[in-house]
DNA sequence: CGATTGCGTTAGAGCGCTCTAAATCTTACG
DNA sequence: CGTAAGATTTAGAGCGCTCTAACGCAATCG
């Protein structure tokens, strides 16, 4: 039962298939008439355009191809959202693949995409390393979101990683807390710029830094909250790299019978909807993620219109959103 | 700068297209020399097959269109990998198409995932109705997961809803309860089984079903507790919806000067990865969401390799993930 | 009334690839 | 040395669609 075509249709509506072609783009040189037989002709068959024969024939595919570093991580689901917004007022259809946290995946993922010849590639917190992205921004039009890396070639949405750790820090600072120490995210890509900015702002109000090495996840957090509470230098504040190290931070320190806001306070990354979640309740650092999704589309698709070539960066302003895992230090 | 194509690739090798397309597939009868002259040809060109082409040519794409309810929730994060991972298997391609939750947009994603001829469909947790699965299936194999309707036509994988609230009653009346009240799903689709299975373990183990209108999320399980709170009715034990009504639960609790698990115990459903947080280190029904994945697929296949016409339905055993928030009854 | 305009319609080539059938080249053997 | 059997390679049609150029026809005009 192989698919009706636009020859089938155009036999049953006693047209040519070229004058189905045009029906099917709604030409304005069609007649009421013929229109409507066509149509008629099409609902009674079922039939739907071959997406690969009208792209072949028109060498454009009006497509994007999107790759997202881990389908796991709500942080992502916002700028898919958001890129998916953006994309259907161009009339564009967007492809996800998903990267699952493996360099080797996005690879492939991105030949997947080439080889459906989108128009324009969206790499989401990508894995892949900067000679992958120059020698795929060769090929076609790349945006990277999310990623503050040099991304050569390529046009890259980012939040400013440096000035939310700064806000995280003023607003602890603002609160009263002197001792802040900060867990990173060890070989995170965006863990530098974190904790350059938690440094510098420490620095320059005054206060000594103090950083211990975390990861990206809850586990990571443990080892650096058993340690300070093992050498009895436990601050007033920490600053997490991320809501799941936060969430790791904020058990541990359960566990070792202190409780948050009140002997600690702290504050996490991304506001991710753990962040939200009553129970967690986390201060923590926004980044515009619907945006950046949109921000996104509009760079790569003005890059394809206007055919700019010098890549172009954005770098957002991140927002605090405070929540009840801060307080006042308690007075000592 | 057109992409190069086989002519061109063909052209700089010296030999014919239809060599080239050999090679392409790695056909066993080319001899090596021309092989290694038009894999020298092709990566110099950076030469990449138009799969459009190909795909027309063919009269077969080796892919598959997935829908996903909405790329926000984590639960359906799991299946994809299940899906990718047996995708993979039988080398075919995952497009993936972000339903957002709503109807309206996936009768778009599916009409999109048809254009592009997908071999079948994959619905993931679908807000459709019976007739659009219908409609799909009637076009191509389709295999509905973690959606308990009917879903005629369609090959359906599920978990038994039912099988999994009598697993947490089980589980909370060994512990020693006996006063449990249920949160339900509201409209959702699968509220009415989780609900059921409730109140049939319930009853056989000769208690008495108290079931509180909840939702889908957090929110939805305030009022139901505040309830619970103000006619003096609370019950030594919890069972919600799903981990958001739990955690939502747990909030609320708290809140209102009781504590999980010593003053109330509380169960969720969907083992979702907020579960195992340790601050909330939820007990919670869990779902076998690869498995659904990869057998999804594979029903699926076989359908389209055995042409299988009758649907099939699967209904995987739930199990339960034991936590810290369910503990025995406080002697009263 | 014949020529001109324009609208609506259509023929036909071509997009990049696969696939069948046929052509060509080797090799082995009597 | 001739030839048949294999092993390689290639010509050419066709996949379903778009797009250009050209065609037919009715309305318009001098």
């Amino acid at each position: 039962m192989s698919r009706p075509t636009m020859e089938t249709v155009a036999e049953r509506a006693g047209v040519s298939r070229a004058l189905v072609s045009l029906v099917m783009n709604n030409s304005s040189k069609v007649s009421e008439a013929k229109r409507q037989a066509v149509l008629h002709a099409a609902e009674q068959l079922g039939y739907r355009p071959n997406l690969h024969a009208r792209n072949l024939a028109q060498a454009r595919t009006k497509t994007l191809g999107m790759i997202i570093n881990d389908i796991h991580n709500p942080f992502f689901a916002e700028v898919v959202y958001g890129v998916e917004a953006a994309a259907d007022d161009y009339g564009f259809d967007v492809l996800i693949l998903n990267g699952g946290r493996d360099a080797e995946r996005e690879r492939r993922a991105v030949e997947t995409h080439l080889q459906f010849q989108v128009e324009a590639l969206i790499l989401v917190g990508p894995k892949l390393d900067n000679d992958d992205i120059v020698r795929a921004s060769a090929v076609v039009p790349t945006v990277v979101v999310a990623s503050g890396r040099d991304n050569p070639g390529a046009d890259t949405i980012t939040t400013d990683d440096g000035r939310g750790a700064a806000l995280a820090v003023q607003h602890l600072v603002q609160l009263g807390h002197t001792d802040i120490v900060h867990i990173d995210g060890a070989a995170n890509i965006s863990s530098r710029a974190r904790s350059h900015g938690y440094e510098k702002a420490m620095r320059s109000l005054g206060l000594e830094p103090r950083t211990l090495r975390g990861g990206d996840d809850e586990a990571d957090a443990e080892a650096a909250i058993v340690d300070l509470a093992e050498t009895d230098s436990m601050p007033t504040a920490i600053f997490a790299f991320n809501d799941l190290v936060a969430a790791g931070a904020l058990s541990t320190l359960e566990a070792a019978g202190l409780r948050v806001p009140d002997d600690v306070s702290v504050v996490g990354y991304d506001n991710t909807f753990i962040a939200e979640l009553n129970h967690m309740s986390l201060t923590t650092v926004n980044q515009p993620r619907h945006q950046m999704g949109q921000l996104a589309i509009r760079t790569v698709l003005e890059r394809i219109e206007d055919d700019r070539t010098e890549p172009t960066r954005i770098d957002l302003a991140p927002t605090l959103s405070v929540r009840r895992s801060t307080a006042p230090p308690r007075k000592a």
